[in-house]
DNA sequence: CCTCCAGTGTGAAGCAGTTCACATCGGTCT
DNA sequence: AGACCGATGTGAACTGCTTCACACTGGAGG
């Protein structure tokens, strides 16, 4: 995996976890249960473009980002790739494979500097079946990623360029509502490109169109989405006609 | 919703059931538990194109299928529609909203006349909690929905209109793979065009071209897979050279 | 400070797939 | 048996996006 795992044996570690208890997933849950959850944690440290999973691995172990993000995404046999999540601190990855037991369905990649806590399928699947609270949140978790990935079927099906755009830029403004005002987004062109299924360029173009109107604002290696009705109107009417 | 509801009040039917029964998420669990679910069910018959649940709408129940086909679909502003997922005798849909209380993600319309049971979430929420076996049937239905919904995003981003209806079929005949060599997909160009995100005239070439190949065999409401081989080494070049 | 290089910006040419316009075919209903 | 309609088959024109080929620019690191 990567050279650099500091910390194997280090299994508790409040500071650092309490990243995670913060988050919806968890912070609703049964102290003492969410505490014998961290025991079974050991910490890493991942420098920007580490593989975490190679997809058709078996899926030994649930994956908590503490720190940095996580790509989630899967590439064809010519090179071109396509993402299908970011994952950032508080959130968890790799779920699905401990729960059912079946191979990785993705590649997960450090897309920045990250720093992840590993929970071994062994320790951790006992744990969810003797928890039924948990095992409920793990079926919100698991709902929840079906709408967003239902969502991305749907936008790459029904809608061209504007509108994938448009709803991909709506999607990542939601999951990072932190200030009211500051909807910056922290993408490159080239990841929005790969999330929605069109070219960097043709991002690009659109994207400069949309800059011009003030819609949005461009930064290096992230966008600001001024308007979000603006949007939100492209995205509804599927992209047909580009006002 | 439909005119012939009929049946409203037949609690429990055994032999309608027992379809429900044999399929891969009720056949191992616990005999008194199911019989006690089946309890909560409500009967319904309904014709061909009835609208059984509509994108937005509360979740309020839980359906499972006895016969027919239930198309699961989301459709645009300008009247194109995707279709996610189709609902075969056995299969159950609508799980989400139930699980985690949120709108409707799809539309549900009756492919073709259906039988289905129809289970309310008051009762039937209250009873997952309470049966963590259960439970975890849902975790595992969920995973597998959610590796057919990426498995669907993978191949509309990467592959183009060979990759993609290549793959199409061969999902289809994974869920339908009841005889060895019967591999007949009961779907129409229209709806498999809508599954893959392509028009009708572009898939109904292709599949000719393949029928002159004898990969497959085209009939009236049918498909056939003869060369599954072929397809699945299209699927997985991502279509790029049609050999 | 200067050198990289990942990220960004932009035009011209090409083509995969759409759109539109039909013809045919098969099953079902009366 | 005829009428009807959903499903299939097919070509010609069109177009949205890709491909390719560049120039630029800001920030990180020796």
């Amino acid at each position: 995996m990567s050279q650099d795992n500091k910390g194997e044996a280090r299994p508790f570690s409040s500071s650092k976890l309490s990243v995670l208890r913060k988050h919806p997933y968890f912070c609703d849950l049964d102290p003492e249960a969410f505490e014998q959850l961290c025991r079974y944690a050991k910490h890493s440290t991942l420098k920007r473009g580490t593989t975490i999973v190679s997809k058709g691995d078996p899926g030994n172990s649930l994956i908590a980002v503490i720190s940095g993000t996580v790509k989630i995404s899967v590439s064809s046999a010519d090179g071109r790739s396509a993402i299908l999540n970011l994952i950032g601190p508080g959130e968890i990855f790799g779920e699905m494979s401990v729960l059912d037991g079946q191979p990785r369905s993705a590649d997960a990649t450090a897309n920045t500097n990250c720093e992840i806590f590993v929970i071994d399928r062994r320790e951790f699947l006992p744990f969810v079946r003797s928890q039924p609270a948990l095992a409920m949140k793990f079926i919100e978790l698991l709902c929840a990623r079906l709408r967003w990935t239902s969502d991305q079927v749907e936008q790459v099906i029904l809608q061209n360029l504007p509108g994938r755009l448009a709803s991909a830029l709506l999607r990542l403004t939601e999951k990072h509502k932190q200030e009211p005002k500051g909807r910056t987004i922290a993408v490159t062109q080239q990841e929005i490109s790969e999330m929605v299924g069109m070219t960097r360029e043709s991002i690009n173009k659109q994207l400069r169109a949309w800059a011009a109107r003030d819609w949005v604002r461009l930064e290096h290696g992230a966008i600001v989405v001024l308007d979000v009705d603006a949007l939100r109107e492209l995205a509804e009417a599927g992209g047909g006609e580009d006002a």
